[in-house]
DNA sequence: GAGAAAAGGTAACATAGTTTATTGATGGAG
DNA sequence: CTCCATCAATAAACTATGTTACCTTTTCTC
């Protein structure tokens, strides 16, 4: 087993672990295999405080940009004001492989909270397909969960209730959060606030409260400060129609592993 | 310039042009390109009735499957019924590349009209990274133009109001097609029943009814029989706040350029 | 630790969109 | 050609959610 780059400090440790947790929910990575990633991720890393844009529509995308730690957002915004937050980038999150194949960008990319990121160039992408299958099967196999997710965003926002459809965000937050490694028990980091929960959800912000008060006094969620408790999880996911099949958390048979 | 596979018969030549013509928009293909293509399109053929599903919910995806012809799309339901298209499948269109890495299918995807589709199997993706690199570059632009109509939906759902929403998807769908060359003019084919639109936009049937009356009225769409006419796109997109930007219709540098 | 700014909470009222029901038009199957 | 099913159109009553306005609590900043 190798070690990692010196230059890997603590925090970024972790936060490159919570990609490679990520990843091997999926494929079985080999110790190169982490090394290369744990390498990408260290190389070229930003900074950025709270509610500010990493990138701007209409700008040209020259990187993949790997969240290591924070919370972020992808929206896009109406002339008129109005703003859709499209999907959350957390710990581990990617923005799309390939963007950079695209003239502009299509939407925006803010922070929620101060976010640490690493650009990954091109010629990560073409070492990985050159020479580590396992991690493009993965890259793959993230892909193919953020366009479920999306999808599944267009399911939530066309069909569900305004409760449902916050029940089911909360869900889908706490589970992936799970998946990273960044949910202790019940409980999470959550510093989105109502705003932010309006703009994802296309709710407004008053409603965004109410609802919030009914899921409270159902004892379906305890939101205080920026944590959140779920005291039970199957509640709170039927209560939102929560099925977590388009997350595909379920690792691929064995042919996928890395037999060192 | 070779000439291409006997076996394809005159529709599924038009077919195939749907997909090349798209593709084309981005890179420039070299006639080898073409060859491939047409080739993986005239392999695996199926055909399937109107209102049939082709795969469903649950079901191990096997292959990519290539629309030659007639309208499909994805869609989710919830227990209860309520059921959401997340996204339509014209000539041309893929549904996601490399699926088959998955376990289960998180949607359905269901015919409007009657159907024809070219399974893609693992072989032919292994074919094209090794030794196509320009058909490669295309899929991806296609992967990614498909993610950017998801998000687009997700901000169309969130943010617009009935009639915004509705002009904004008759938009979408008139680009697309006539990227395809499957307009003529200011017209195109419009297999789309209300109930068909209700589902897509999250709407009811009786406002989506009430929705087009009101476009009709305001000259902004022709839509009888199944034929959908435009007498104005610049003004139906300014009603549905359409920017077609995230369509990325805008070919790349000469870099990508096919020079032989 | 005071003051300002951001976030959270609540109420009254307005409205866009839903539901249910009925009727009329269209089109494919025999 | 006619029957039956699907699709489109319209109306009336209802409701989920939005808007505006204001107040309280928390958090940040100096």
């Amino acid at each position: 087993m190798e070690s990692v780059p010196i230059r890997l400090i603590a925090a970024e440790m972790i936060a490159v672990t919570a990609l490679i947790r990520k990843l091997e929910q999926f494929v079985r990575l080999s110790p190169a295999d982490r090394v290369v990633l744990a390498r990408a991720s260290s190389d070229r890393v930003r900074k950025f405080g709270p509610r500010v844009d990493i990138t701007r529509e209409g700008d040209r995308p020259r990187d993949v940009h790997l969240i290591l730690s924070g919370w972020a957002c992808r929206y896009k915004q109406l002339d008129d004001g109005r703003r859709q937050v499209v999907s959350f980038f957390l710990p581990g999150d990617m923005c799309d492989l390939n963007v950079f194949i695209l003239k502009e960008m299509d939407h925006s990319i803010g922070t929620i909270t101060s976010v640490t990121i690493a650009d990954l160039s091109r010629d990560f992408f073409d070492e990985i397909s050159a020479g580590y299958p396992r991690i493009a099967t993965a890259l793959w196999w993230e892909t193919l969960v953020n366009a479920a997710i999306q999808r599944e965003w267009t399911m939530n926002l066309g069909q569900r209730t305004a409760s449902e459809r916050m029940a089911h965000l909360l869900c889908e937050i706490f589970f992936r959060l799970r998946l990273a490694g960044l949910t202790e028990g019940l409980t999470c980091e959550f510093p989105l606030t109502q705003a932010d929960l309006a703009d994802a959800t296309g709710l407004s912000k008053v409603h965004v409260n109410r609802t919030l008060q009914e899921l409270r006094a159902a004892d379906l969620v305890i939101l205080r400060g920026k944590v959140l408790t779920v005291p039970c999880l199957e509640r709170l996911m039927s209560s939102g129609l929560f099925n977590p099949n388009y997350l595909h958390m379920d690792r691929e048979g064995s042919q996928l592993d890395a037999n060192e």
